[in-house]
DNA sequence: CCGTATCCATTCCGATACTG
DNA sequence: CAGTATCGGAATGGATACGG
């Protein structure tokens, strides 16, 4: 009897997380997050999800400590879900995923959503992998030990 | 009738990823695959995933760009799988999601696998957002607008 | 407006058997 | 070793009806 595989136990750090996150809705409910979306009604409009599944989704979030649920502030009977700091978190991983797939999935001419650097208004933010001096690392450049705890440097 | 969501035509970048990195498989083989995997073989064992689906996501993986097979260089009558440039590219993504499973989805004192750098050996490789003079940017200090084409500046 | 509950088609995926 | 074929159970996700 097939019963899914879950990598929970798993001891690479990658792997992990896509239980929680790997799927088509999750990340796209954090990126409304960042943005500042907090209601049901509003994630539900912007993604076009139906609406068992966003409570679904909504729910493991709060479950997995990525979201909380407050008391809507505009006196409503409803809650607001804001970011914990846990999902805040994954800001690097949606911006990789934006500048990925701005980079590779859209032709030249297409019109997208940019991140910008709020302060300069400026159309950047790149997203690297940098080495404890600041140097830019490449795939080639990295390697992958087993190490437990918090790094010793 | 139900029909699945594809997010190719939205015109954000971090929605259209997900239709072809949006499951629980595809980022892990392609982990594997940044760290030198090549053969069909052991990404199976390294993934402990049924050959079935394995296959289909390779297969997806160089329909869509991301890898590409070559007649295998040990004489052997199959091939192998490399990661193309786009590929490669997903390199910042990888990094971003080990650096969030590292932090939030592993006790203390639990063994995982770290990333370091080559020339260094230290375990680091911390990803980050950055604006074009380098300054590091948080979620609060970034936001979205719509643009077309390469970035003016 | 905010959700929950139910129903159903589709898709996913693990096990296994089989071919070269 | 490197795959393909098939099967069946499970999870996904969309539509919609309903309750607070």
């Amino acid at each position: 009897m097939p019963k899914r595989t879950t990598h929970e136990n798993a001891s690479c750090p990658v792997a992990r997380p896509l239980d929680l996150i790997g799927d088509g809705w999750t990340l796209l409910i954090i990126r409304d997050a960042l943005e500042g979306v907090t209601r049901f009604g509003q994630f539900q409009k912007n993604l076009g999800l139906a609406k068992n599944i966003l409570s679904a989704r909504l729910h493991a979030l709060v479950s997995n400590g990525m979201l909380e649920t407050i008391p809507a502030t505009d006196g409503s009977s409803y809650q607001e879900y804001v970011l914990t700091e846990k999902g805040r978190a994954l800001f690097p991983v949606i911006a990789a995923l934006r500048q990925w797939g701005d980079a590779y999935l859209f032709d030249d001419d297409e019109v997208r959503a940019r991140l910008v650097d709020r302060e300069s208004g400026r159309p950047v933010a790149r997203v690297e992998v940098l080495a404890e001096d600041g140097r830019i690392l490449g795939p080639e450049t990295t390697a992958v030990t087993m190490a437990a705890g918090r790094p010793a440097g």
